[in-house]
RNA sequence: GCACCCGUAGCUCAAUUGGAUAGAGCGCUUCCCUCCGAAGGAAGAGGUUGUGAGUUCGACCCUCGCCGGGUGCACCA
């Protein structure tokens, strides 16, 4: 059991003797240090319930507070606050079950669910860019933490692989291919036909027409364009696989949109049978006369000329998830501009008795200097590729300035390593309902909070290893003992971690790991600052090397749920 | 017009979900490498949290009204 849940379990014994519903009993880290290490504000809630005074609720709680062996007598401050400041003792005992822990100190969640998450979902013949990078490091991450937690989690890439795309790649494939560019970028040689053939519609209208016949003989099953169409989308998942490849990202299934055609007609049928949903103007369409918010506001999923739509192959995939996996949780990770399109998709869902808990995991939009949001289809788009490319080259710049001694190899897996978790750090970091200004200064700078400065801290912790080995230093008992301000801070920022991937899941937000490891990374540096680790000596040393090793083993773990990686040396 | 999201230091963003004197990074001003890696550390300047009310012991957070920005709203995904 944590410090943190003891001194919970010790508070709620108390409150139960004066009265007061034990479950309000919550004990938090300290919001300032100058207060002790924990604080509870339960007091102040209770007495706000039963209209008493909370200073003197707080005292009387206090009478009844055993945690003698944990901590100096508890104090009463400011309107009620209980402060607890731990014992040395009990903190270095905290800390060496952390140490000992397989797990760092984190607790598995007390009933597993199954959960599905969907994220990144690529669109097939256009390449990745920026805007695919929040979902699918957003996606990638959620998914860690929730397996790591002992959640089942099913990865799935819903990718766009059906579509009105496919009668412009497939007019285009069939009159303006240039094989050889194919082979050597097929996206970008799909890409090309798409936008010729966008061009050749705006002035032809017969052009226009031979188009939309295309697409039509496509989705009749013409055998010559399912062909094309297969083609397209194994060239383009090739290139989307060395991208996962490359930022180290699996899923579990790659069921993409076209794996639901078959289901879609029965599906709008079955709704119209079961009355959910109605023609109205020659389409199919579901009505929310019940939900305020979306009383103006149907949701299409026939259209009149009998063409599907985005609504209808999500609630095909909702079914069918439901029926092979039965999850009790389905985090959909994309933008927030989705978010009425969800509601809608939710509510009918709803109504087809679907009780799963269904999330929009929404994230803001990436924003160009302009603080305009980057478009997809209009202007250019920063392609995934490129940028992550750029960030390695930029970090292997760096590298070799500042170590040299690193062979080239070994640099350029070092730049690897940093350059793509300067990404991913940049973009976790931020809170997901919020756009942000995309800026490569940012992304790619190795100083302050970002990925390379939480490295550098582990990198640090195993250069202190390496020099002790190379001098002889070994450890000696094995265990931590707490005493100085810089080593008590450390080892309760320590001990934080095995709540924080909890808080994180509660909203799906990493950007509390990273502000939770940024501080650690802080709080080592301190330490390594006030307290010499390898010129000290005997207990002391071996102690403080202890620490460290913890430390290090917290800062791979956190980041490594981040989907970033550490190098041994940079 | 309706709905949703966002307004916090010069800039980019946090704030343990209602708690104590609102914190970081970048930039700016001073220091610290004969010392376990300076991708670091110490100190400083910088704020009426868009605005006006309300709720209570206590509000960046909850309620309502304004102002400003963004996004979405019947046959794209």
């Amino acid at each position: 059991m944590s410090l943190q849940s003891l001194l919970q379990s010790r508070l709620a014994a108390a409150l139960s003797k004066v009265g007061i519903d034990a479950a309000i009993g919550i004990v938090t880290p300290a919001a300032d240090a100058r207060f002790g290490d924990f604080q509870s504000n339960a007091a102040m809630v209770a007495a706000k319930v039963q209209k008493k005074n909370p200073r003197e609720l707080a005292t009387s709680i206090l009478k009844y507070l055993q945690v003698e062996d944990l901590c100096e007598p508890p104090t009463v401050a400011g309107a009620g606050f209980i402060n607890f400041k731990v014992l040395d003792s009990a903190l270095s005992d905290a800390v060496n079950t952390v140490r000992s822990d397989a797990c760092l100190g984190v607790s598995p969640v007390p009933n597993p669910k199954t959960i599905i998450v969907d994220f990144s979902s690529p669109n097939v013949a256009k390449p990745m860019h920026v805007g695919h990078i929040r979902s699918t490091i957003l996606g990638d991450s959620l998914s860690r933490i929730a397996r790591h937690l002992g959640h089942c989690v099913v990865t799935d890439n819903h990718i766009g692989d059906w579509g009105t795309q496919f009668g412009k790649v497939i007019y285009g494939w069939k009159h303006l291919l240039n094989k050889e560019s194919l082979e050597m970028s097929p996206i970008e040689e799909l890409v090309r036909l798409y936008r010729e053939v966008n061009a050749l519609e705006e002035h032809d209208p017969a052009i226009k027409e031979t188009v939309r016949g295309e697409l039509v003989k496509l989705q009749q099953g013409d055998a010559e364009n399912l062909e094309i169409w297969r083609q397209a989308v194994a060239l383009s998942w090739n290139e989307f696989e060395h991208l996962y490849d490359l930022l180290g990202i699996t899923f579990d299934e790659r069921l993409g949109e076209s794996f639901y055609n078959d289901a879609l007609g029965p599906l709008a049928d079955r709704l119209l049978s079961q009355q959910i949903a109605k023609e109205s103007e020659g389409a199919v369409c579901i009505f929310f006369p019940d939900i305020p918010a979306l009383e103006d506001k149907p949701c299409l999923i026939r259209k009149s000329d009998g063409g599907f739509l985005y609504a209808t192959t999500d609630l095909a995939t909702m079914e069918y998830r439901e029926k092979r996996w039965k999850p009790d949780a389905v985090w959909y990770v994309t933008g927030a501009p989705q978010q009425l399109h969800f509601e809608q998709v939710f509510a009918v869902g709803r109504k087809m008795g679907i009780a799963t808990d269904l999330r929009h995991i929404a994230f803001g939009s990436i924003l160009g200097d302009d603080r305009k949001m980057m478009k997809t289809r209009s202007g250019e788009n920063v392609e995934l590729g490129g940028l992550l490319r750029e960030a390695i080259e930029r970090a292997l710049t760096v590298v070799a300035e500042k170590n040299s001694n690193l062979s080239k190899s070994e640099q350029e897996e070092v730049a690897r390593t940093i350059g793509l978790g300067a990404v991913k750090y940049a973009d976790l970091m931020q809170h997901r309902l919020t756009d942000y200004v995309f800026s490569w200064e940012k992304m790619l700078s190795f100083q302050g909070n970002t990925a390379p400065y939480l490295q550098n801290a582990y990198v640090r912790i195993c250069s202190i290893f390496r020099k002790a080995e190379v001098e002889g230093i070994g450890i000696q008992s094995g265990s931590i003992s707490i005493s100085e301000p810089a080593e008590r801070a450390l080892a309760l920022q320590i001990l934080k971690f095995g709540e924080i991937l909890h808080a994180v899941l509660e909203d799906q937000r990493p950007n509390l790991l990273c502000l939770y490891l940024y501080e650690l990374a802080d709080s080592f540096h301190h330490f390594y600052e006030a307290c010499p680790i390898l010129k000290s000596e005997g207990g002391i040393r071996s102690s403080r090397m202890e620490l460290a090793g913890v430390t290090s083993k917290v800062l791979k773990t956190g980041l490594g749920l981040l989907g970033i990686g550490v190098p041994e040396r940079m």
